[in-house]
DNA sequence: TCCAAAACCTAACACTAGTTAGAAAATAGG
DNA sequence: CCTATTTTCTAACTAGTGTTAGGTTTTGGA
């Protein structure tokens, strides 16, 4: 039995909902107090009873945005056996991935686009964030490396860097009712999982210095949605 | 002997530039007039002798982004030999992405940021030339895929989006002195080439029903810088 | 049903942004 | 150096934005 809300939890999340949308759509400095009052049937005064202010409001929207992921990824890596590979895990994450900004796709759209321009501290703390959870995937990439499932010259920063910006990019692209979030979640990990296994066709590779993955644990900080 | 520029020409320049740079930090609504005027050394009114409108602005910084990225692709194609293997063109439009988007940085960059929030009609354009690059791709992947360079079951669409996706995303994290883009792309490539032609560890790929590649033309529009 | 608290509306405030027209300064060529 | 043209500046206009304080309406519990 779900538990009845006050009316004003109602509101909030209805406002929340069309803050996601309108920064989606019109960014953090586009996006006017009024259009997301409209988007809410209220009126724009009306919104700082609920949020003290524009940037309280898409601090809101970030956080969701960024933990819906994270949470999910780390869920799945948990609901995996002790016993999984490094394969499996991987490809449990990029499935949980995407689930995650399919499903709350305005709140992941709205940081894609509203992120670069919203104030620095909020910027700050979001960037910290989203560093945890890439660090998440330096770690079940590292694991599948130290467990002999990739090559040994593959490069995991940069591997990571790629997965995470594909991942991210799906959201631009993505339509439910088309290919299911299963279907692109299973080639894509195909792809990249048989591309960091693979010895390749090209001399190119073997001129590779190792080892190069575990010298960069300090990777330059990326975005995700 | 490099041709004398009239005032004029090296002016705009300098506001195209400065456009660039700021659009790229403020997205398009957060981009004033005023502030791409102080980074040319001008005062906002002045800017209007160059350009008729912020709109005419931001749609020239947008066309320079798509069109030095779609230019450099198509020059590092047509200087291959005719008899370069698909996976070397491949390697080349990595590359040549990759260059352009980091060499015109702020450009590609401010496309990312802004393009979201133009007017309707400016992301439109740019739009059907962003579809006319992602056609380029689509082709030099399918050639590679008709010379039986990939594995069968390979989905070029999803190959497509997941590449330019990665790419798109390396504005983000790439900093010039630290790899090079060579290796970066030679990396990158490696990746993306042996996961389309390897034949994986997992059963799930031999149920992959074919061709797939061929009925997917129609492929949903993407976002490239 | 009544009434206090919650939720929302409204009008206004202070400030900002894109743009314009005319004045002023800079440039370029004879 | 002079002068016409080009380039830039300036002040102002119109419209828009985030936010506030007080009034009004709605909600929820007794």
């Amino acid at each position: 039995m779900t538990k009845k809300l006050a009316k004003s939890a109602i509101s909030q999340k209805r406002v929340l909902d069309a803050a996601a949308k309108i920064f989606r759509d019109y960014g953090y400095a586009g996006t006017t107090m009024r259009a997301i009052a409209d988007e809410a049937d209220l009126r724009a005064g009306s919104i700082y009873y609920h949020y003290k202010s524009k940037d309280d409001l898409i601090s809101a929207v970030l956080d969701i945005g960024i933990r819906a992921v994270t949470d999910n990824v780390e869920a799945a890596l948990k609901a995996l056996p002790e016993t999984a590979t490094g394969r499996e895990r991987i490809e449990a994450a990029i499935r949980a991935h995407l689930s995650a900004i399919i499903e709350v796709g305005d709140y992941t759209l709205a940081t894609r686009r509203a992120l670069g321009q919203v104030p620095e501290a909020i910027r700050a703390r979001n960037t910290r964030m989203r560093d945890m959870y890439g660090s998440v995937w330096q770690k079940i990439l590292a694991d599948a490396h130290d467990r002999g499932e990739f090559r040994t010259s593959a490069n995991l920063t940069l591997a990571r860097l790629f997965i995470l910006g594909a991942l991210n990019w799906t959201v631009e692209w993505f339509k439910p009712g088309g290919r299911s979030i299963d279907d692109v979640a299973r080639e894509f990990a195909s792809v990249v999982l048989d591309g960091l296994s693979g010895n390749g066709g090209t001399g190119a590779i073997a001129e590779e210095v190792s080892p190069p993955a575990k010298a960069k644990r300090s990777a330059p900080r990326i975005s995700v949605a």
